[in-house]
DNA sequence: CGGTCTGTTGAAAACGATCAATACGTGTGG
DNA sequence: CCACACGTATTGATCGTTTTCAACAGACCG
């Protein structure tokens, strides 16, 4: 662990932060310089849609929705965001998304043009910078594969095991979800109902339980697994 | 129109293509140094999903496909690649799709650390990547809005929009489609079947014409653009 | 001329959306 | 502490869109 100081408060960092991932402290100390930590709660907007985007947020905890609301009302979720995650790499005027707190959420903010041409500096933090970008638009892959090609309950397995890969603290026997159902509807191109039907199904099916509304379980992961296969 | 001189063949760039955009004569003659130039005929693979991932591809001229199949034969098309479409910036081990030719195909091949450590040396090439970059991830997202909350009419007109966008020679009045119905399913998340009702019906109504199979004319543009707002 | 590939059309089925009612949970004020 | 209200989740019934299955038409090629 590094501590990273930062004009507002001082935070620490493991290595599971790919953007600080494998940075000297020397280093480390040129970004914390040009950072800024920002506090939100529940339900705040980091940023609206078409809002001017020339920042860069480095999500330290808590967990977002980065989400894109149409002038006839449509939601479509582009993804959750977790600890770790970097938003706001597109090059773009404004903003085509805007990003909400799930629950209390602390991020870094950077100005863009300060971060990318840190970035040409710092060799290390460029190839973070490369590393996430891949990353981001391998997973986006993935979510048009699962929007163009799988069945309602194929996606919402997918969808548990991807909370279980990247929801922090979540285990196959415990997963507290931080979002609605209508949160998970949205991102799967799906509606309330069909979701919530989908989980009765899978309850009723013996592969998850359901505690409380916002806490699930898997009981048979292997075919959670099986169903959210996109192999 | 600069000249681009290639260990195999010299091709002309205008300032469209985006990877060649405000370069000097001198730096394209480096980036020259490491391209290779390919030529691929009709349904032929650039390469195929899960193939080692070092190669990063330019296009010059015609069209191709962006796909993934799973084990269980579903596919999905991530995207049309057109000249100045740039492909395999994720730095992945492996490829998570395969490329492949519609028409005749020419492009560009760099060893892709070669173009990245050329784009440390180049700044006006760095910048034309996190643009490049950029729109792909723009791209991407309008994908998965239309596939996550467009009813499939409202697909097609889509596609018909991005066709005129960015299908090089598409005019309104006569967009000559490389791809077959098949393409067009794949990409739009819907069946063959689907697609060719929503061109009867568009026909019906009289917002297009289909003179050869390939061959779609706009009859009413504004119309067509309504149905496929995402805004 | 027959064969194959691609596209269209029809009928039926299935899946998910919509509309509507009800349950649950949490927090507020009486 | 209970009653009530509000937001969220579940369930049921029905509707509509898209898929599936099947037949056929047209283009292209040997």
């Amino acid at each position: 662990m590094v501590q990273l100081s930062s004009p507002y408060k001082s935070i620490s960092f493991g290595d599971d932060c790919l953007l600080f991932k494998q940075m000297s402290k020397c280093e480390l100390d040129r970004l914390s310089k040009s950072a800024r930590l920002r506090v939100l709660t529940k339900q705040q907007y980091l940023f609206t849609q078409h809002a001017p985007s020339d920042r860069l947020y480095n999500i330290v905890s808590g967990v977002g929705i980065m989400e894109k609301v149409s002038e006839n009302g449509r939601r479509q979720i582009f993804t959750f965001v977790y600890p770790g995650d970097l938003i706001g790499l597109s090059n773009t005027e404004k903003y085509s998304y805007g990003v909400k707190s799930l629950s209390n959420l602390t991020v870094y903010e950077f100005k863009r043009q300060n971060l990318l041409a840190l970035a040409e500096e710092l060799p290390t933090l460029g190839a973070n910078l490369r590393e996430i970008r891949s990353d981001v638009t391998t997973h986006t892959f993935e979510h048009v594969y699962l929007l163009g090609q799988l069945k309602a309950y194929e996606r919402v397995c997918f969808m548990l095991i991807q909370l279980l890969n990247r929801l922090p603290g979540a285990k196959p026997d415990k997963i507290d979800l931080p979002m609605t159902r209508t949160d998970i509807a949205d991102y799967l191109g799906l509606t309330v109902e069909t979701v919530s039907r989908t989980f009765s199904q899978l309850k009723r099916d013996g592969l998850i339980s359901i505690t409380s509304n916002n806490t699930i379980s898997i009981l048979n992961l292997e075919s959670i697994e099986d169903l959210a296969s996109t192999a």
